[in-house]
DNA sequence: ACAGGATTCCTAGCGGTGCTAGCATGTGAG
DNA sequence: CTCACATGCTAGCACCGCTAGGAATCCTGT
């Protein structure tokens, strides 16, 4: 029995071990480079060691996507309610906006994990994993107080979208990203209006 | 030389016939039913056949994305046109807008084609072909006239990826589409304050 | 009309992918 | 000490994008 718990944590370890790697080739040369050879190589097992944590490498994605929802909503809460003591809600919204769009400019594979693969997560589902939602609602309480007749959650979603859309489009380089910082203001000066 | 251009026809029919196979696979089946094999045997040709037409896999979809830019462009023209006509500039950006996602969301392969992958294609330079041009250009006469102070270009880059993430996130289940409609007509709303 | 050269196109294969079957080896219990 | 079980390996499957090299076909110059 004691040797048992030892096994788990061990194996315990060596799965966040893969999930760590995996995230760390990704970051360092995309996830084009993140192979099932490759991983199983750099953690120095074989590869059906991977599919004895995992149900392939979608799951593996899936959680180091999980990962980057943590670190993002933890990310927005910081920098919504250092604004919010600072500046006014306008500054809120603008802080947040910010350090959503640097998060996806700075860890972009993470980003890309999150929100242009795995797809199994469920977002829309409310019984889906909390950590989904989180980010959101640090969107949510940014956005609430400037909603003024419509609906809060609508709007956030609306806002993010705005977000989302910058943060992929000059990644991709579809939009240059020199002129980031404009059209962040931009897009948040139309939801935020007037005031700081 | 008469039976020189003969050739030439044909090789140029067979090419179109590359181009629109691949994109009616990728429609009906997604990208990742689209094989250079199974393309192959669609046209009824060897593998080979393909790479004396294209460099690779990713010139055939850069291929299939130009036509939808060109069609984009069409569909954004029509629609603030014909809006133009009958309601205000605000009439005009909220048509052009639904048009957008409409196109996003009736031709997902080919909205893929155009955004999320082919990324050889040139956006921001100013010397790129016309068809890159051509859409964004539709999107800015629409905007425009709601600029205010604020520079047209940014502010049409920023009304644009507002759509290209409601496009991309409702596309991957992030967002619900049911709410798709409300969500369009805050998005226009903030950019169009007021009028009709 | 015909030989020769260029062009066209196919078969076969390379190195890679995600994933898995089947067999050793090592571990813990009776 | 034996034996069943769990663990992790080697080897391999079917597929991917892509290409080398040879056969067949077509056009041209005499």
């Amino acid at each position: 029995m004691a040797t048992g718990t030892r096994r788990e944590r061990e194996r315990a370890q060596r799965e966040e071990m893969i999930v760590r790697t995996a995230r760390e080739l990704a970051e360092a040369e995309g996830w084009d480079a993140v192979t099932t050879r490759r991983l199983a190589a750099e953690i120095e097992y074989s590869q059906p060691v991977l599919y004895s944590h995992f149900t392939g490498k979608a799951a593996i994605m899936t959680a180091v996507a999980t990962q980057g929802f943590e670190e993002l909503a933890q990310l927005l809460r910081t920098a919504r309610s250092a604004a919010r003591d600072a500046g006014g809600v306008r500054a809120a919204l603008a802080a947040v906006a910010r350090a959503y769009t640097d998060f996806a400019q700075e860890r972009p594979a993470l980003y890309d994990a999150m929100f242009t693969h795995a797809v199994e997560l469920r977002f829309a589902d409310p019984e889906g994993p909390d950590v989904l939602r989180a980010g959101f609602g640090e969107l949510l309480q940014a956005v609430e107080p400037l909603a003024g007749g419509d609906d809060p959650g609508v709007l956030t979603e609306t806002f993010w979208a705005g977000l989302h859309g910058l943060a992929t489009l000059e990644r991709s380089g579809r939009l240059p990203g020199s002129l980031h910082d404009r059209r962040l203001e931009l897009l948040v000066g139309r939801f935020a209006p007037a005031d700081g």
